[in-house]
DNA sequence: CGCCATCATGTAATCGAATACATCGCATGC
DNA sequence: GCATGCGATGTATTCGATTACATGATGGCG
């Protein structure tokens, strides 16, 4: 069936540039047939245009910008079992510290041929696994999650996956993420070194490792200053910043005494600025706040708040670079690469004022 | 070449609770082979299992489970010529105004049974042009696009795009948006209301329709209240929070005198207010600010920002509606929907204040 | 002059699943 | 007892590209 007929045989020239033909979804028989060579020589001169003939390759090309051809990328694929697509899992979108390692993914997948497409997972299981499959099933080439989960791939050896931001357990997944324990150290440290004695932290979901990190960061902060770790000046919540605010109000109502506040990221210390503002406490007068993760608000809130930096767009660079690696060679070692967050210092922290408070 | 050989035959039975068949990949013949069909049944068997037989079926779902089979889906959608996958562009994932929108996206697609992926397009024709080829090459089936272009897709008849929040003049595009005219007409009626007469606008970038529009509703209001549209008071920006910063300085170092700002989106108004702070400017004491989208931040800055608020959420469910019955019939007619906004009334402003300033 | 390398191109197999059509067995009706 | 229909399954084609291998033309060289 489907026999171009009309048209064919002796096209090219006249054609050219006749009123534009009505664009239609084109196959490779389709151009081979108005450019009267073979699909072969079609695609050879697509992919290798140096094997074909120059007036071959020309005509051809000419025809496929004419026509308005686009190979159908599903055959190709099946063809040559790949892809060129990744998958970015992200647990939020809404979440403004991802924007800036997809960018860093983005960069460095494009600067290697390969486009990438975004998963919200909502850290739903369901859906993270949704998303992976979609490696199994070969629509995508490898993944990078931003969670602390790896999904299941049935796959024979190493499973093209690298972790960014977070890390798993798995010593067989290659990860990249910066150093939680010592950066939430560094901004104890600096609580302490200004003056703050009373420190409470408003930890994050404690399924996440690097949750775990920082919280661990703080305790050996404190043991450094040699000052006790206070269960009850320890909150959790789950990085929104509804809970930061919630851990403050609990903080207060249980009337506990506390001049600076640690937050396990931003938009929790935005909360919690809120929550201490709301009830007649000044940031950084009454006390200071620090966050982790240096969203791009974190400069324009009032007062502008310190934060831990994490290097966002290098986690994302090295993340696709370390998949690409993979992708590339199966049997590259996995690696777990460390980067380093530093602290930086706005107006949301001060050493604490003379006369205790509540 | 590649007969299972080994296994086959009959190893239903004895097999069910072995050791883990070593992980592989597998194709729907080496299933059939285990399970002793056809590939025809295994399909069938896969994707209309009442057809056939129950113990075929349930002996093919086990072995299935067993050995750990994904079909392969670029196989299959390169057969059934649909893929159940949509693209999203958005031109900024660190803009929070679209994540709700995804949201919604995302809650539609679900329940028809489609997957949604995100193309971050950093407003890049280029980039858009690379994700709209996916649908050309047969990668996905429809994408909603959230910038104010329709990109190429050499197509047969009605293109699978659906415009949200933006739209575009071309009649055959669906698209889902606020009234923005009215809504930044409502804003600046507030703010008339309130006593304001010399009210700054700052405008978001004039290649964007909807931006236009907001001018419009600005423009109106004001010739409503019988004021004089004063070109001095008006600046623009690309929405993001350091052209807020940058409008209001602007507008402070040439002098201006004005009692209220409306800007264009919420970023641009919290770099507004950011500006008038650094300036001993009060808000909203000594000048309001009203921004646009009510983005999640826009309830945390202090003061709390006065905003449009977009339905977000029914702007990306029905844009996702709209382009699953398009997808199911190419004859329905476009439609453009227009959904309403509402000004949402909190800190940042109030009535001006008696004393002149500047 | 004939052999062979080289270049350009064509033919046909292939990727893995879906499915139209064919086949087979068996029950039902006349 | 035989035609009919139906349910269950198998056979073989198809989707649209890539690519190994075959073929044919050309020219250089001994």
């Amino acid at each position: 069936m489907s026999s171009e007929g009309s048209r064919g045989k002796r096209s090219t020239a006249s054609a050219t540039r006749a009123a534009a033909t009505p664009a239609r979804v084109r196959t490779i028989k389709e151009i081979a047939a108005i450019a009267n060579v073979s699909v072969a020589t079609v695609s050879r001169a697509l992919q290798r245009p140096e094997v074909v003939n120059e007036t071959t390759r020309l005509r051809i090309q000419e025809v496929v910008k004419r026509v308005g051809y686009t190979p159908n990328a599903l055959a190709r694929n099946l063809r040559t079992a790949r892809t060129r697509l990744i998958v970015a899992l992200l647990p939020d979108i809404a979440n403004p510290f991802f924007s800036e390692v997809i960018r860093g993914i983005e960069q460095v997948a494009h600067e290697s041929g390969y486009s990438v497409l975004l998963g919200e997972t909502q850290s739903s299981l369901v859906r993270e696994q949704a998303y992976a499959d979609m490696v199994a099933a070969r629509q995508a080439d490898g993944i990078i999650t931003m969670s602390h989960r790896v999904p299941k791939i049935p796959m024979p050896g190493r499973l093209p996956v690298v972790n960014a931001c977070e890390y798993v357990k798995d010593k067989q997944i290659s990860s990249v993420y910066v150093d939680n324990v010592a950066a939430a150290g560094a901004a104890v440290d600096y609580l302490v070194m200004l003056g703050h004695r009373q420190i409470a932290f408003v930890a994050g979901p404690p399924s996440s490792p690097i949750c775990v990190d920082r919280e661990k960061g703080y305790r050996l902060a404190l043991q450094r200053a040699k000052l006790a770790v206070d269960p009850a000046l320890m909150v959790s919540g789950d990085f929104s910043i509804e809970a930061g605010e919630r851990a403050v109000e609990l903080l207060l109502s249980q009337g506990q005494s506390f001049s600076a506040v640690f937050c396990s990221n931003d938009e929790m210390a935005i909360g919690a600025m809120r929550a201490l503002s709301s009830h007649g406490l000044r940031v950084p007068e009454d006390v200071s706040v620090v966050g982790f993760d240096d969203i791009r608000f974190a400069r324009y809130t009032s007062p502008a708040l310190t934060t831990v930096a994490q290097p966002k767009n290098a986690l994302g660079r090295e993340a696709m670079a370390m998949l690409i690696e993979l992708l590339a060679d199966p049997e590259v070692p996995p690696r777990k690469r460390v980067l380093s967050a530093d602290l930086v210092v706005r107006g949301s922290t001060a050493p604490p004022s003379p006369r205790k408070r509540k």
